[in-house]
DNA sequence: TCTGTATTTGCAAGAGACTAGCATTTAGGG
DNA sequence: CCCTAAATGCTAGTCTCTTGCAAATACAGA
C-alpha cells in the first residue's frame, strides 16, 4: 500500500484514495482495464464516474499507465512497469473481432518488412495491435 | 457511373444516389475516411447524417468497404478492390498519435515473431494497426 | 499538530459518434 | 406503369467521455 502511493507521488500527483484504488485494480488482473470495468470494480467506494476518468487520465499523463484505444472506442488502461514515460504499452495487444477479448502479446515482436525496395517508411512505431478471430472463436470449418 | 451502379447491384443492393456518391467519394482519397470526412464532402446533396451512416454500414456488409476502427473513436471506410468479402482490409495502417494522420501501408507486411519457444498464438491476424509517430511530426531532439 | 492553499472530487450538464423507430419516398421486378 | 420491398429523412436516444464550478482534501510549512 504504501509503495502505490509512493508511485503516485513520485510521478507528482497527490496520493488520493481514488488514485490509489485505480492503480490497485489495474495491477489486479493482467489485461488492460477500461473506464467502467475499472468503475465497476470500485463500486463500492462510491467514487464518481468523472473522478475515475480523471485518475485514469492523470495516471496516464503522469507516465504510470498506459492508455490504450483499441478501435471499439474504449479505451483501457493498463499499469506500467517501473519508471515508463512514454505512456505507450511495452508489447502488442490483440483484439478479437468476433467476442472482443484482448489480450497482451508479452511474447511476441512484431516486425514490419516492406514488400519493395524503397518503401516509405511510416515513422517510428511506439504501439502495434492486431485483430483477428481468437483461438476460441476461430471456426474449423463454417459455423456461425 | 454506371460500373459503380453495377458494383451496388452485384452485392445485392439497390443503387441510390446516396450509395453512389459515398463510394464515389471513397474512391476519390488514397486513405480511409471518416463518416464525417464523407457528410461533409458529400454536403450538397444533402444526405442526411443517418442515411451515410447507414450507407457506409451497409456497403461494409455487404462486403464492398473495410471497416476500420484505429482507436480514436472514429469509424473510417475504406473501399475494397474487387469481390473482397471478408470486410478486412488488405494492408496494415499506420496512425500517427501526435497529428491524427493516417496512411495505408501497402508496400508492408507486419511479421509476428515469438520470443521464445511456446508462446501461444493469438489467433488468426486479420488487420493491423500500427500506431507511432509519423515523418511530419517525429522530432529530431526534443521539441514540443 | 494546526493552517492555508493548490489540488481533487462530486455533481450536473454537455459534446461527439453512432443507433433506432417510424412514416414517407423510391428503386426496380413484373 | 404499378406495386412492394428497400431506402431515406427526421427525431430522439444511447454510450463514452469531457467540462465547469463549488465543496472537500492532501500536504507543505508554521
Amino acid at each position: 500500500m504504501p509503495e502505490v502511493k509512493a508511485l503516485i507521488r513520485g510521478a507528482g500527483l497527490r496520493s488520493t484514495a481514488a488514485r490509489i484504488a485505480v492503480i490497485q485494480q489495474l495491477a489486479s488482473t493482467p489485461v488492460p482495464q477500461s473506464h467502467s470495468e475499472v468503475a465497476e470494480a470500485l463500486d463500492d467506494f462510491g467514487f464518481d464516474q468523472s473522478t475515475i476518468y480523471r485518475c485514469l487520465t492523470e495516471l496516464s499523463d503522469a507516465g504510470l499507465l498506459a492508455r490504450l484505444e483499441l478501435g471499439d472506442s474504449v479505451r483501457r488502461f493498463e499499469l506500467l512497469q517501473s519508471g515508463q514515460s512514454t505512456g505507450f504499452s511495452e508489447h502488442p495487444h490483440f483484439m478479437c473481432v468476433d467476442c472482443g477479448a484482448i489480450s497482451c502479446l508479452d511474447d511476441f515482436t512484431v516486425r514490419l518488412s516492406p514488400k519493395k525496395r524503397g518503401a516509405e517508411t511510416p515513422g517510428e512505431v511506439v504501439e502495434v495491435l492486431l485483430k483477428g478471430h481468437c483461438s476460441k472463436c476461430a471456426v474449423p470449418a463454417a459455423a456461425n
